[in-house]
DNA sequence: CTAGGGTTAG
C-alpha cells in the first residue's frame, strides 16, 4: 500500500481556479470553470459561488444567473455567499433596482438571511447609485433587525457622507462607531481626511491623522498617503507633496500610478508641462503603466494650453498602448476643440466616436451644446439637444441651462423661453449664470417681454441660492498644515513603522 | 476553499 494517495481529482482544478481568481483573471477563470463542467469534474456550491463571482467581475451577469439555475439543477441550495455575490454583481452593473428587488424578495420569502456582508454590500451599492437616503435607512434598519454594522458598514456610510460633502455627519458617525467599540481602520479615515482637506479644515486633518496613527495605531497606507499627496498638490504645496512621496519610499509604501498621477496633475495645473512629463518618465522608469486617468490629466492640460495637436497625438498614443479612451477622454478633447472655436470639427469628432461605439454621457452633450452655441451654431445645438433623449440620456439641469443661455445669447428668445418651461416641468431651476445673463440682457437691451417673463420665472422659482460658489483661499500658502506639521506627524518613523 | 468598504480625470 502506498502511504500517500494522489489528491482527489477535483482538488487540482479548484486550486487552479482560486489561483486564477487571486490573479484577477476572471475571464480565464470563467472559461476554466466551464471546462471543469464539460470534463465532469465534481463541483460543489463553493466552486459555483467562486464562478459566479468571476462572472460578476467580468461583467457577465447573464452567465452568473444561469449558474444560479445550474445550482438548482444540481440540487444544491444557494447560500448567503451566492446571493450576496449576485447582489453585488447587479449593483456593480448599475442595476440597483434589480438588486433591491432581489434583496427584498429573498428576505420576504425567507430564501436567505442577509448577514453583515450582505447589508454592507447593499448599502454600498445604494450609495454608489445615488440612493444614499435608502442606504442610510437600511443602515439603521439592519441594526433594528439584529444585524450589527461593523467597521466595513460604517466605513461605507462614512465614505458616502464624505462624498456628498456632509463632513460633520461623517465625523459624528466616526465618533459613534468608536463609542460602540467598533474600531475604525484606514478605510474609515481616508475619506474623512480627504474631504477635510478639500474644505481646508486642515486643523482637523491634523487631529485625525494623529488620532489614527497614535491612538488607533493605524499606519497610513498608499491610499491615505495618496489622498494627502493629492491634497497637498491641489493646495499648491508641491514641496510638501514631494516630501510625502519621499516618506512613502522610505517606508516601503511605494507610491503607485495614482500617487504619481496626482503629482503630475499638480504640475499640469501650474502649466509646468516639462515637469509633468518628467513625472510621466518617472512612472515609466518604475515600470508602472500610465492609465486613462494619467493620460486624461495630460490631455486636459494640453487642451487648456490650446495645444490641441499635442493632445491629439497623445490620444493616438493611448490607442497604441492599448488603452481604451474613456468618456472623460472624449469630453476633454471635445472641450478642447470647442475652446478653439472648432465646434463643427467637435461635432464631427462626436459622430466619429459615436460610430465607434464609445460611451457617451450627458457631460459630452453639455460640452458640445455649449461649444456649438458659443460659436453661433444654435440650430446644430438644437438638433443635438433633441438627439440627447434618442440616445437614452436625460438632459439635466446644467444641460437645460446651457441650451437656454445659448438661445439667449443668440437672440432666440422664444426658443429660450420654451426650454425654460420644459426645464421647470422637469423640476429643474434656472442657475445663477442663466439668471444673471437674463438680468444683463434686460439692462442692456430693449426690454423684451419674453425676457421679462423668463426673469420672473427665475425669481418665482425661488432661485436665489449661490449656485456656483468658487472657493478662493485668502492666500494660497495659508491653507494646509504646512511642512512643519507634516513633519511632526510623519517624523517618528520608528514608532509608526509597526505594521498590523 | 467562496461574498462587502477608502486614492487620480471631463
Amino acid at each position: 500500500m502506498l502511504k500517500t494517495r494522489p489528491l482527489p481529482y477535483d482538488f487540482h482544478f479548484n486550486q487552479l481556479l482560486t489561483a486564477l481568481v487571486r490573479m484577477k483573471h476572471y475571464n480565464v477563470a470563467v472559461s476554466f470553470f466551464t471546462d471543469m463542467c464539460t470534463l465532469s469534474v465534481p463541483i460543489d456550491i463553493i466552486t459555483f459561488n467562486i464562478a459566479i463571482n468571476c462572472c460578476c467581475h467580468s461583467n457577465r451577469l447573464d452567465y452568473a444567473f444561469s449558474l444560479l439555475a445550474g445550482i438548482f439543477k444540481r440540487g444544491f441550495v444557494p447560500d448567503v455567499f451566492t446571493y450576496t455575490t449576485l447582489i453585488r454583481g447587479l449593483l456593480s452593473q448599475d442595476k440597483s433596482a434589480e438588486a433591491r428587488i432581489l434583496f427584498t424578495n429573498l428576505v420576504k420569502y425567507k430564501e436567505f438571511q442577509p448577514n453583515v456582508v450582505t447589508y454592507s454590500t447593499m448599502i454600498n451599492g445604494l450609495c454608489k447609485t445615488g440612493h444614499a437616503d435608502m442606504a442610510l435607512w437600511l443602515f439603521r434598519f439592519m441594526e433594528k433587525s439584529g444585524c450589527k454594522p461593523n467597521t466595513v458598514t460604517y466605513s461605507t456610510i462614512i465614505d458616502s457622507l464624505c462624498k456628498r460633502g456632509l463632513v460633520d455627519d461623517a465625523l459624528n458617525l466616526h465618533s459613534e462607531m468608536i463609542e460602540k467599540g467598533i474600531l475604525p481602520n484606514g478605510c474609515t479615515y481616508s475619506p474623512i481626511i480627504q474631504v477635510l482637506c478639500n474644505v481646508n479644515r486642515w486643523g482637523e486633518v491634523d487631529r485625525l491623522l494623529k488620532q489614527m496613527i497614535d491612538d488607533m495605531k493605524i499606519s497610513p497606507d498608499i491610499h491615505t498617503f495618496t489622498i494627502l499627496v493629492d491634497a497637498y498638490s491641489k493646495s499648491g504645496k508641491l514641496d510638501d507633496a514631494k516630501r510625502l512621496i519621499e516618506i512613502m519610499n522610505e517606508r516601503g509604501k511605494y507610491p503607485d500610478i495614482v500617487t504619481y498621477s496626482s503629482l503630475m496633475q499638480a504640475y499640469c495645473s501650474r502649466g509646468e508641462m516639462d515637469e509633468a512629463l518628467a513625472v510621466l518618465n518617472t512612472i515609466r522608469s518604475k515600470k508602472m503603466t500610465p492609465n486613462c486617468y494619467t493620460y486624461n490629466i495630460l490631455l486636459d492640460a494640453y487642451c487648456r494650453e490650446l495645444k490641441l495637436d499635442t493632445a491629439m497625438d497623445l490620444y493616438r498614443n493611448m490607442a497604441c498602448e492599448g488603452l481604451e479612451p474613456t468618456v472623460e477622454t472624449h469630453s476633454i478633447l471635445l472641450h478642447g476643440l470647442c475652446r478653439l472655436g472648432k465646434s463643427v470639427e467637435a461635432l464631427a469628432f462626436f459622430y466619429k466616436i459615436q460610430g465607434q461605439g464609445h460611451k457617451l454621457d450627458i457631460v459630452i452633450y453639455r460640452t458640445l451644446l455649449d461649444g456649438l452655441c458659443k460659436n453661433q451654431y444654435v440650430d446644430k445645438a438644437l438638433s443635438l439637444f433633441h438627439l440627447t433623449r434618442c440616445n437614452g440620456l436625460i438632459p439635466d439641469r446644467d444641460t437645460y441651462n446651457i441650451i437656454i443661455r445659448g438661445c439667449l445669447r443668440n437672440k432666440r428668445y422664444s426658443e429660450a423661453c420654451k426650454f425654460m418651461d420644459k426645464m421647470v416641468d422637469c423640476g429643474f431651476l434656472a442657475d445663477a449664470f442663466t439668471t444673471s445673463l437674463l438680468q444683463h440682457l434686460l439692462l442692456s437691451e430693449v426690454q423684451d417681454p419674453i425676457l421679462l417673463a423668463m426673469h420672473q420665472k427665475c425669481l418665482h422659482s425661488g432661485n436665489h441660492e449661490e449656485n456656483h460658489r468658487v472657493h478662493i483661499p485668502e492666500d494660497i500658502n495659508s491653507g494646509g498644515p504646512g511642512f512643519t506639521a507634516l513633519y511632526g506627524i510623519f517624523k517618528p518613523k520608528e514608532d509608526n513603522l509597526c505594521e498590523s
